[in-house]
DNA sequence: CCGGGAGCAGTAAACCTTTACCGAAAATGT
DNA sequence: ACATTTTCGGTAAAGGTTTACTGCTCCCGG
């Protein structure tokens, strides 16, 4: 069932063979047709391995995640994949479930199964590590961590713009209590999400209270403790914003366990804008970021890098406010807004109820 | 960077190398000692693509889901990939998105890269493809499909235990009109959660209602859709069940924005327990099958095929039911059963309001 | 009719590792 | 002290493919 199988059946030998299914010109069309019905006949698969071992190329491109039961990530991954094949590459798949040694172990495998790019999503990888991909002139890009560092591209995520739309659009409803969830704080993308969030305040003249702003981990638990730890204090922010969509809906659920209306009482907007953030009661208010230009840049980026010695590019991402359900007057002045406003148009939907 | 500068740096020869790495006994401790230090010196990683070839195991297991954007396939991945992990292997992750076509490209990746073994949990594979792999010994296994071959084990779901408990909470809540949202129906799984459904309801003498049976997708989008539908005709029934989570969560959402109160006037049942499904306002009933069963059986039976020819086995796979708050009394009916009811601690909560 | 070149197929080396086999050295027994 | 066994490291083949190089065939011009 190898390669000298079809050799024989198309009376042909194996370098034609070969050359047949690379699509090689040099070959003449009389005896392709020989081959490619051998290969048929024979349901013929090439070994992947033994092309990988000779040419050099493992035609492989590996992702590395924060999780992968975020339902962030398999959207991510699904664009990454789609564009991946696209290209002739396949993909591998590692989660850091944000625990250093796993990293280890996933930069581990990039290297063991010769990936031939790497693009990184999750937090950043400390030097030691750094070089066992680079030492082996492997593409690396990152999403949102900046190691300053040949070799890799950055895709940097424009947060702030996203998120002043959401501080805006909070403080346009009345809001001036902002509070807000962060994500673990070692994920450089945490930080530049709380960094965003406090730039947008301070450029919206809203004090920055620290009370509000929680440190969570990104998962819908982390939300839940999270809002418990809001609900401890005297007085509840009116808003809550948080640095990912499950964060957003463990607080969504917490505030109405505990009896608290949103967006009535307390409004709250998401990050990532996953599916799901559609289909909460009531739906979430989130910033989107599109998968599918992080999924195609990065991968574009690790092209340029595989085919030519293309300079180190930066890409940016755009991310936006989607305004849903979760996110409303709060309490008592929706009146007075009302009456104040002129610009009735761009007046999200009223508080469902 | 290959095994030759280890052997050099540690004056062996590559023979013992390879034996240091792969821990075959015969080794003497002061060699091997060596050799290690060699290794760490150099940050050298043995090549698995050669590894692969020369022995013949690429320690590779494959397994192809329906897509992975459903939060069940993640959940599902994380578990098998860790027991893959415990027994030596890596996982190859193939997505179908319920397209045959991309079935075959599934398939396709599976031998060229050499699985050893092979888990199956979408819908059945065509005879021909199958033979891809049967012919070249690739031992499968299939969730919940039953192709009657030897060489694959089947494991076996017993959707009809956390259906029946399903309906029989429903009908003990008093619900009559029990409606079934069902997957894709070339979905064995899908056929056989509908036959379940069907049978339960037979058993706790409740009429089966065909107009109350809607053909879905698995999506929320689907989900919604068939909420529509049910919507549309003249008596809503006062319980859904549906085939997914996320069925049952685009249920949840379209029933809601009808202004519908869930449980009030409609029970909802979901299918999987998605972790999500515990975070829905209200938070969703739902059937249950362990992920981690699932993964282990799956892994535990593709390695007895490796290991030996032992024979092929079942296993069944159990699923109960998870009550939580989109299921209560019908309106009107919940008084007289408080009244009636000598159980008091098995009522479920009161509908929340 | 012959020489030269184009076109194209075949041979063999190479990729990196595992492993069967061989042989040398050490250990054991007498 | 010698013979026999045990231990263990080294050599080389093998695994399936790609690809540089070689060389055959055929065609064309002179």
């Amino acid at each position: 069932m190898d390669i000298h199988a079809v050799a024989r059946l198309a009376h042909v030998s194996i370098a034609t063979v070969s050359r047949t299914i690379n699509h090689i010109p040099t070959v003449n069309p009389k005896m392709a047709k020989r081959v490619w019905e051998a290969i048929r006949e024979l349901d013929y698969f090439p070994n992947t391995q033994a092309r990988a071992l000779v040419s050099g190329r493992s035609r492989l491109l590996g992702l590395i995640v924060s999780e992968i039961t975020n339902p962030f990530f398999p959207e991510l991954i699904q664009g990454f994949e789609e564009v991946a094949v696209e290209n002739g590459y396949e993909i591998l798949i590692g989660s850091t479930n944000y625990d250093p040694e796993r990293m280890k172990s996933c930069i581990r495998r990039m290297v063991e199964r010769n990936a031939e790019g790497v693009a990184v999503m999750t937090f950043g990888i400390e030097q030691p590590l750094l070089d066992q991909l680079t030492d082996r002139n492997i593409p690396l890009v990152f999403v949102d961590v900046a190691p300053n560092k040949p070799g890799m591209s950055v895709l940097c995520v424009d947060y702030h713009h996203g998120i002043r739309q959401g501080v805006q659009h909070l403080a346009a409803l009345g809001h001036r209590n902002i509070g807000f969830v962060t994500g673990p704080l070692r994920l450089h993308s945490a930080q530049s999400r709380l960094a965003a969030f406090k730039k947008a305040l301070l450029e919206c003249g809203i004090p920055v209270n620290d009370r509000f702003i929680i440190e969570g981990d990104h998962t819908m638990e982390g939300g839940m403790a999270a809002a418990e730890q809001i609900l401890e204090q005297k007085n509840v922010p009116t808003a809550i914003m948080c640095s990912n969509d499950m964060l957003a809906i463990g607080v969504l659920h917490k505030l109405s366990r505990s009896g608290l209306q949103v967006p009535g009482d307390v409004s709250i907007i998401g990050f990532d804008d996953i599916h799901m953030a559609e289909m909460m009661i009531p739906s979430l208010t989130s910033i989107q970021m599109s998968r599918s230009d992080l999924a195609r840049a990065a991968v574009s980026a690790l092209r340029t890098h595989l085919e030519g010695s293309s300079p180190r590019r930066e890409f940016t991402i755009d991310t936006h406010l989607v305004v849903r359900e979760s996110t409303g007057f709060p309490r008592g002045t929706m009146n007075r807004l009302r009456k104040l406003s002129t610009r009735r148009a761009d007046l999200p939907a009223a508080p469902r109820q």
